[in-house]
DNA sequence: AACCATTTGTACGGTGCCGTATTGTTCGAT
DNA sequence: ATCGAACAATACGGCACCGTACAAATGGTT
């Protein structure tokens, strides 16, 4: 047996790095190919076609962008708030964010993209209303702050904010401390 | 004199119908043309290439979302409030949103398509301000409360909560209560 | 060292797109 | 009615990519 030199996961992990930097549509199995430094020849004997390809970096990214989340902000322990705190910043982490927000564009256009988004947001969305239910009881204003905060939390990642002279690190603590209500 | 039978402008709406649709790739010169119904071969008298084309569908894009609107609530009128959620709903009507969120995407991977985006994102702040402004008077929190604003606005298109059993409605109203102070 | 399954390189036909060149075609102005 | 500018169709060479077919190389196993 010769062992890969290029396995399907390199495929795959290069197929997400060039997701992150070009969306969807610049995931080209040559490109990648390219990129790997070898051709295009050993890529269909892993994958079907394309779509395949895009399939399984689909799979990759949800086990790793919340799976492996979970999994090491339960073992890491702490109360419920920091635990998504420290889930936010696993799950948008300089290599997981680009990914994300490209996958949050692509899905869309793509319902099977949306809806796997969808699954992976409905579990994320269950950790912060845990979270904030922890510190606050009607379950309408733990809706209503665990929705805030996914939506700011996501949309200062498609906005940039200038915040000019006024001090960065105050508003932003506000900001915040208005979702939480403290 | 010939007049246009296929203008630029037409050029420039179906590449922005394209762009909301399927993002800055999938906006070809011979795609629009069939979607056109006619060849590319008038294009290139409009176009020095295909770059020109989305230039000048940003520059189109910019007038009527921010330009137009500010034009539209201003003679409207009405109390700063009011004018800030009449600005919303025109900018995110139904025919510019995909764009507006389209846009926010391509931003991320092209420097020019970000700072047209900063240009036209920091006059929507202006105003956000200005309302925010009027029910509020420490500048830390007419900042924090507009950028939440911003951020949750945006992010809710980016992002689909399904709020289960729980009352819709009073979810939302409670979202919109937090971010404004009532 | 020879074998051989697995992986990789090479070559192919096909498609879609870019930008150019050239030749119609249309329609207002004269 | 004719002219002529503007628009449109056609045809071209070039490039990048897809997926297939098959030949070459690689490296563990015997």
């Amino acid at each position: 047996m010769a062992r890969a030199r290029t396995p399907r996961q390199s495929w795959i992990d290069e197929g997400l790095r060039v997701l992150a930097t070009g969306g969807p549509d610049a995931v080209r199995v040559e490109a990648l190919a390219k990129n790997l430094g070898v051709t295009k020849g050993g890529f269909y004997g892993f994958f079907a076609d394309r779509p395949a390809l895009l399939d399984a970096m689909l799979d990759s990214w949800e086990t790793s962008s919340i799976d492996d989340v979970l999994l090491k902000v339960e073992r890491e322990g702490g109360d419920l708030i920091s635990q998504a705190v420290r889930a936010r910043d696993l799950t948008f982490a300089e290599d997981l964010l680009p990914i994300d927000l490209a996958i949050r564009d692509w899905a869309r256009r793509d319902a099977t993209v949306a809806a796997r988004l969808q699954r992976v947001d409905s579990r994320r969305m269950d950790l912060l209303r845990k979270a904030i239910g922890s510190i606050c009881s009607d379950p309408i204003e733990v809706e209503a702050r665990s929705t805030l905060a996914m939506y700011s939390t996501i949309g200062a990642h498609f906005a940039t904010v200038d915040h000019g002279d006024l001090d960065q690190t105050a508003v932003n603590a506000l900001v915040a401390d208005l979702v939480l209500g403290r």
